[in-house]
DNA sequence: AACCTGACGAAGA
DNA sequence: TTCTTCGCCAGGT
């Protein structure tokens, strides 16, 4: 269990229901910017013990990215987004624009960020 | 140590 | 706009 593992789980638990959040978003919240395909290798090996919200979490464009046989994975994961009220479309994608999670001032604080590092983050990541 | 593999994403063609 | 390529990071072999 690395640090940076901790500070993923911990941020995707922030993630209110009816939000979601991009992995490069996440990675950037727990301060590796450029760890996105790590956030996805630690979603991969969850456990539902965990208590952590997988399904909200998708890629940047809005896409499902979850890995699957077939389409079974992303048919639950799209059943478990529209029941928070997430419209998904056919073909696995939705607004990310419109759902996308915003940290305030305050939460950001709590993830212990450097101070010009976290005023970065406000600025990519603030409406 | 070297090399491979991702639930990614930016950049270039 | 869509498709490829390449860098990123940690864990596995």
């Amino acid at each position: 269990m690395s640090p940076f593992k901790d500070r993923v789980i911990q941020i995707i638990r922030m993630i209110p229901k009816g939000k979601v959040a991009s992995y490069s978003q996440i990675a950037a919240y727990a301060g590796l910017p450029r760890a996105a395909r790590e956030v996805g290798w630690i979603l991969n090996g969850i456990e539902d013990a965990e208590d952590v919200p997988w399904w909200r979490v998708v890629n940047k464009k809005g896409y499902l990215s979850i890995r699957g046989n077939l389409t079974a994975d992303k048919e639950l994961q799209k059943k478990l987004l529209e029941n928070e009220g997430i419209e998904v479309g056919e073909d696995f994608t939705l607004d990310i624009k419109k759902y996308q999670l915003v940290l305030s001032e305050n939460e950001l604080n709590n993830l212990q960020l450097e101070g010009e590092y976290l005023r970065s983050l406000l600025l990519k990541y603030s409406k």
